[in-house]
Formats: C-alpha cells, structure tokens, sequence
DNA sequence: TCTACGATCTTT
DNA sequence: AAGATCGTAGAT
C-alpha cells in the first residue's frame, strides 16, 4: 500500500486494513483483527501523555512500523497512520496465515499449540518481528508490507482490549475491528451481537 | 536511580 | 485467577 494510504484517521485506516496481506519473505498473513488508537484525545493511546521515547515513531510519518514490547515478553506492531506530528495508530491483533507455515511454526517454537496467529503477541512471533523494525517503512518495498487483499464481506465492532486505565467513554468506543467470519479473532464475546 | 505497571498469553 | 518477565514512564 502506498504511504497515503496510512495518513487519514486511525479507525478509518483500521477498517481498510482488514482483508490486506501482511508480508514479510514468505511469510502472507491476511489481517482479520485490528484496533485502532485515534488522535487527538484518545485516553487509552500510548501518546495520551506527549512524546516519549517509546512513543517515538507514532509521532512521525504514515505507514511506518511502532514495535514495542508489552508485559516484558510480546511484541506489538502497530502501523503509524495520520499527519506527521499525530500520535495515532493501528493495533493489527490478528492474522490468517496464507503462505509460510512452517516457518511461522518455527519462529513460534517457544510457545504452544494453535492458534498460531490470534492475538498481537503471536502476530508480531509469527512475522519475527521485534525492536529491529521499530520504524520500518511499510509502504517502501521489501521487508515488511502491507499488500492488497479482499475485504471481508462483514465486519465486528467492539470495544479495545486491554485499556482498563483508559477513560470511561475510550474504553466504551468501538474502535475494535475484525472480520465477523473469521476464527482468527479473539475475545469474541465482548463484541456486539 | 528507583519502582509500579502494562495495547499479553498460558495454565490452573 | 494468577504467574512469567522487562522496558518505559514518572517520580526522586
């Protein structure tokens, strides 16, 4: 996808993102759970409090990678969207494998069992990813990228997982995304019927 | 420096 | 319901 595809608000981005092919070498992964973490005045964004170190690469162009590490042991990607100078983001929590299997098996050789790629944490195991690709550029060929996929045909909203710290109305806005047919999904009971 | 805690996942 | 496990952020 090219760089303007990421610089328009976060949600809008999530929703476009469904469907997309998350490739790195071998290894296509169709995007089937996001979250999205809007600016300005988002209470459950990393950037709620200003630029940090951390926080970085959110504040700096559209389609490039935000990796951090979460409870000491998961690695998140997030693909920075917005104008330069907003710290906004997209979450990709979940994925269906569509090529590279065995390799994710490997990478995945720590942990256990399927699914092998639900949730943020085995996303990011799936795709090797780590602090190396903090600031990659998605949109620039090679590497990790974002390829053209179909969309699905419905898509689940609900709230964000994991912002308990947030303010009651972010932590109410559905700005949780994924495809309503898809097993690659998770917490799907705190969606809406 | 010091310390509390987190956009998770697994097993119980 | 709780443990693994460590970088970050905010306070000192």
């Amino acid at each position: 996808m090219p760089q303007q595809f990421y610089a328009r608000d976060a949600l809008d981005v999530a929703r476009d993102l469904l469907g997309k092919r998350l490739c790195r070498g071998a290894v296509r992964l169709r995007i089937t759970e996001v979250e999205a973490y809007r600016w300005p005045g988002d209470t459950a964004n990393h950037c709620r409090a200003g630029r940090t170190r951390r926080n970085e690469p959110m504040w700096g162009p559209a389609g490039c990678a935000y990796v951090y590490l979460c409870y000491g042991m998961h690695w998140m990607l997030n693909l920075v969207t917005g104008d330069t100078g907003e710290g906004a983001a997209v979450l990709i929590r979940s994925a269906e494998i569509e090529s590279g299997l065995a390799i994710v098996r490997r990478r995945r050789a720590g942990l256990q069992g399927p699914p092998l790629c639900a949730g943020p944490g085995r996303l990011a195991a799936a795709l090797g990813l780590d602090a190396r690709f903090n600031h990659h550029p998605l949109h620039v060929h090679g590497g990790l990228e974002v390829c053209e996929g179909e969309p699905p045909a419905a898509i689940l909203e609900g709230p964000r997982v994991g912002i308990d710290f947030a303010s009651p109305g972010d932590r109410k806005a559905p700005w949780r995304l994924a495809e309503a047919s898809s097993k690659w999904v998770t917490h799907r009971s705190r969606f809406q019927g």
